[in-house]
DNA sequence: AGGGAAAAGTAATTTATATCAATTTTTTAA
DNA sequence: TTAAAAAATTGATATAAATTACTTTTCCCT
């Protein structure tokens, strides 16, 4: 069953691949004369919170996530983007430095766009500006959405909701009534969740003898949805 | 003492001030032509989380909450808006509702500037766009410290932090070593915080014993903000 | 100015979550 | 292929925070 109608997705997704997508083919072209692709393995780097920024970055193919660290070495993740979506332009925009850093959670594919491009096509095109304002605006919601998560939900349903918002980022060849696969480290969901690793090992235990999901090895398989939308309860 | 240098207000705080400060003439002017002014007593809405958007508001003199209310009436407040700041761009920018609610937090001067002003001035002012984006990217990072303060300190470190930002905002006519007053509810702080309004009082009651501030009623006197600083411990 | 309502404050108790200490399983790389 | 390292899991315990129940103080409003 798809999400769509029981469960507001938008909410908790960023919608930075709509930057993008259609853009006219001239500020298209000029914003990606210079850019460069890489491959870059699981858990690699691409920016660090507190340095200044050099570009931005777009999927090509693969998920990153966006944390911050503190002077304990703790993460905590803020979003976990997904193929086609952009990142870095925070950074530029504000004039400042990176507010988080950025490593791939899987394989991915990312193509570098220096910074100068991105400026230089800001300044002629109305419609990047644009889509950047609706961009950047619609992620201050998402974001205030994960604040009041965090500050009033318990554990159990702030891991029900991550997991969903997961599983429609996991989906590829998806199709009706399957499960869906989910390969994620359990001290990246618990710094996604907000808790402590074994709280969230300990619960996903509980969802498993509730019948919302199995799992094998690390990976995780949603099978049933509903389930945990009803116990996410989140609107 | 003030506190720069010994404190990142800057991480804590939008900057929405500098949206209209020096904007250039013409701009300003258009934006301006059917502003209205209003008083509003502590306690009304500006405007509610999900109403589609008539316009923005400027805060000619004043302090606001923008919040979100959950299905059972709890409140989560985002963050506290100051003399200056704008309010109210984030849903007609996204092209969609207010992502949070907002209502004075005491007697406040608001101007309010329609939709259609605004909108008519940003096609038209590179300068208002700019400023937008730079302000929204900023945000950005506000929100990602609220969500890693809320994830991960203690309630102790909360308050302490929201107090020294706090005092911030409520300073005026402000001589070095003068206690500032605060004057907020037990509720909204604990809103604020992330907590329940009791464990606010109890950890107000510590702060009292050691020395870090006075309160007189529902007012708290802020009189040793570098003891704050260090408890609350936030790089 | 006085009475009533609302807000603030206190204490005891329960509950949720974090932490600590191990063991088992999985993954990685020689 | 297998040994070593890393990650996941389990259980016991400690700690922080939420909840409940109540008293006291403050602040409006007539």
């Amino acid at each position: 069953m798809s999400i769509q109608g029981i469960f507001p997705i938008d909410k908790w997704n960023f919608k930075s691949e709509s930057i993008l997508t259609d853009l006219p083919a001239a500020d298209f072209e000029q914003l990606m004369v210079h850019k460069s692709e890489h491959v870059l393995k699981k858990g690699e780097i691409l920016f660090r919170e507190g340095a200044y920024p050099s570009g931005i970055y777009y999927i090509v193919e693969g998920k990153v996530k966006k944390y911050k660290t503190d002077k304990t070495g703790r993460e905590q993740i803020i979003y976990v983007a997904n193929t086609g979506e952009l990142l870095g332009y925070h950074a530029i925009l504000s004039q400042y430095r990176y507010p988080d850093s950025a490593a791939t959670l899987e394989e991915s594919r990312i193509a570098f766009i220096p910074k100068e491009d991105f400026l230089l096509t800001l300044q002629q095109s109305s419609i990047l500006n644009n889509r950047l304002l609706k961009t950047l605006s619609h992620e201050f919601s998402v974001l205030a959405n994960s604040i009041t998560l965090l500050a009033q939900k318990p554990v159990r349903e702030r891991l029900a909701l991550q997991l969903i918002v997961l599983r429609e980022k996991y989906k590829v060849n998806f199709e009706e009534g399957e499960a869906v696969e989910i390969n994620i480290s359990r001290d990246d969901l618990a710094s996604l969740v907000g808790t402590a690793r074994e709280n969230v090992v300990r619960v996903l235990t509980e969802f498993k003898e509730e019948g919302m999901l199995k799992t094998k090895g690390r990976k995780i398989f949603i099978s049933d949805v509903k389930k945990l939308i009803v116990l996410a309860n989140a609107g």
